[in-house]
DNA sequence: ATGGTTGTTGGACAA
């Protein structure tokens, strides 16, 4: 089984590029973030015209969560959001069972500027992500958590880490909530299958030509529970779509799990 | 050099 994760920034903005990219990448599942739509107006009429059911979980201009599978995979035990958000809470959160493996898609706050209030939220939101695992999974089952974390793990996944040190995506105090997150019993998947490689990004700031100069970070991440961590055969990322006209400002990272 | 671009919207705001 194929499952990929991409931040697409705004479901409608890229049908075109999503729609192209499902049918050349064949994913079985997509976890999509930054949908940017409310579920009155999300798109499921295309994407069932190119094969894929889905279910989703938006908001007007901001933030949104899909999941999309082949027609032929069903969509099982779908959960919205953490414990405790409410109507009104930023809809960040998105997950199902597709096949056995339990997949949990988050769009984890960005956080604005290291000490800023927004800073704090993410950093809130994933300790409440980590006990939102304790409380409703155990590392012996097969789970994905996987999308657009905001947070580089290590210096090895920014293109200038110097640069980057303590500003908001590589600051200590969120590379710790990830290792903690992580330390519940999961693996990054990417790391594990690609130990040595630098200059391996998943996002580029759409100013200053970043990507052209390949001055990314790694941000978006596919982590599996060991169970299913022995079943990962490769992770990459697809540079596809980035190289297109008016692209998301982050590329899909793929998983392949052995049957 | 605190710049630059994109998406949602119709002026900021978030990223």
């Amino acid at each position: 089984m194929r499952i990929a994760s991409w931040n697409v920034n705004s479901i409608r903005a890229r049908l075109p590029h999503l729609v192209d990219w499902l049918g050349a990448a064949h994913p079985d599942v997509v976890c999509i973030q930054e949908t940017k739509v409310e579920d009155a107006l999300f798109p499921e009429e295309a994407l069932a015209d190119a094969g894929y059911r889905a279910v989703f979980f938006g908001q007007k201009s901001y933030n949104g969560m899909a999941i999309l599978a082949r027609m032929q995979l069903a969509i099982d035990d779908v959960v919205k959001n953490l414990e405790g958000d409410d109507d009104e809470s930023q809809k960040r959160l998105l997950a199902c069972t597709v096949d056995g493996v339990r997949i949990i898609n988050v769009y984890v706050p960005n956080g604005q500027t290291v000490g800023a209030p927004a800073f704090a939220f993410k950093l809130a939101w994933l300790a409440r992500l980590r006990d939102h695992l304790a409380a409703t999974h155990t590392p012996s089952e097969p789970l994905l958590l996987c999308g657009d974390f905001n947070i580089a793990p290590e210096a090895i996944d920014v293109h200038d880490p110097k640069r980057w040190e303590g500003k908001v995506l590589f600051h200590p105090d969120e590379r710790a909530a990830l290792a903690r997150l992580i330390d519940w019993g999961l693996v990054d998947s990417f790391r594990r299958h690609h130990p040595e490689t630098s200059d391996a990004f998943t996002w580029w700031d759409y100013r200053t030509g970043a990507y052209k100069r390949n001055r990314g970070l790694r941000i978006d991440h596919i982590l599996l529970t060991e169970s299913l961590a022995a079943r990962s055969k490769d992770v990459r990322i697809d540079l596809t779509p980035r190289e297109l006209e008016r692209p998301s400002d982050h590329a899909p990272i793929l998983v392949e799990l052995a049957d």
